[in-house]
DNA sequence: GTAAATATACTAAATGTTTAGTAGATTGTC
DNA sequence: GACAATCTACTAAACATTTAGTATATTTAC
């Protein structure tokens, strides 16, 4: 099984709260950090944790009696092969087609535009460093 | 079940399909510009069209002998509520944290930041004119 | 040292996804 | 009108996802 299996939403829920709690937490870890009100069972949790271990997500390492897990791509990792997939099947790849559609969304405020064009003037920047 | 249901990757592979035919084509339409190399059963198809239709994305209409599907929403609604959910998962809902994730990733070029600069400047312009 | 707590491993049921076969109805051709 | 082609409806198998129970091992507290 590739690394490049793409998460379904509960194993984002748990990667999410492995990444949060930093390190290699166990299952009884993110239990009570991301499901503190028991909304799911422990061996909900482990399953998962499991399954996203043989997907490679997750490192395991037992250490006396209990299984730690340690995530084996980092969250900006993992955001951007599944920003660069999602770009390329619904834009063909293209970011400006991306930011165009954002941008004609009635979501963003002026507020918004001013933040993303000093990020753009920084790139812009640091691109044209390089180049010479 | 609602509309909201999000879509499996064939179920993408289909409905960009349709979306690309335009109007309310069959299954054979889709069979034989989808997958002209057989690459999937007509019966594959027609299954799959089938559970679109249950998940309110296709409205299906019989003439004569022939089922005929007809998007409810178009590729632009698809792809917003897509996004949306998306930057609302991975980045809390800011735009601008989805932006500066893109804009980090090496990927882009000067000549797009230019492109999406000038859509900026576009909407920006807009909203200040809505706004008085 | 026995009981309680906790962890794992294994199992499994319900549901969804992906694929396609088969049976039966309709239509077109000679 | 019989035969072939085509369409639908129904069925179903293989696999993945989501959820959690049960059995068993280990540790801890008295």
């Amino acid at each position: 099984m590739p690394i490049t299996d793409k998460l379904t939403p509960v194993e984002w829920e748990i990667m999410e709260a492995i990444w949060k709690l930093g390190g290699a937490p166990s299952v009884r870890d993110v239990l009570e950090h991301a499901f503190p009100e028991g909304q799911k069972a422990y061996t909900t949790i482990q399953t998962v944790m499991n399954i996203l271990e043989k997907k490679g997500l997750l490192k395991r390492k037992k250490q006396g009696l209990v299984n730690f897990y340690k995530p084996t791509k980092s969250r900006d990792q993992m955001v951007n092969s599944e920003l660069s997939s999602l770009v390329s099947r619904m834009f063909q790849g293209s970011i400006p087609a991306f930011a165009n559609h954002l941008i004609k969304s009635d979501d963003i405020t002026l507020e918004e535009i001013e933040k993303i064009k000093i990020l753009l003037d920084a790139k812009e920047a640091e691109l044209k460093g390089n180049e010479s």
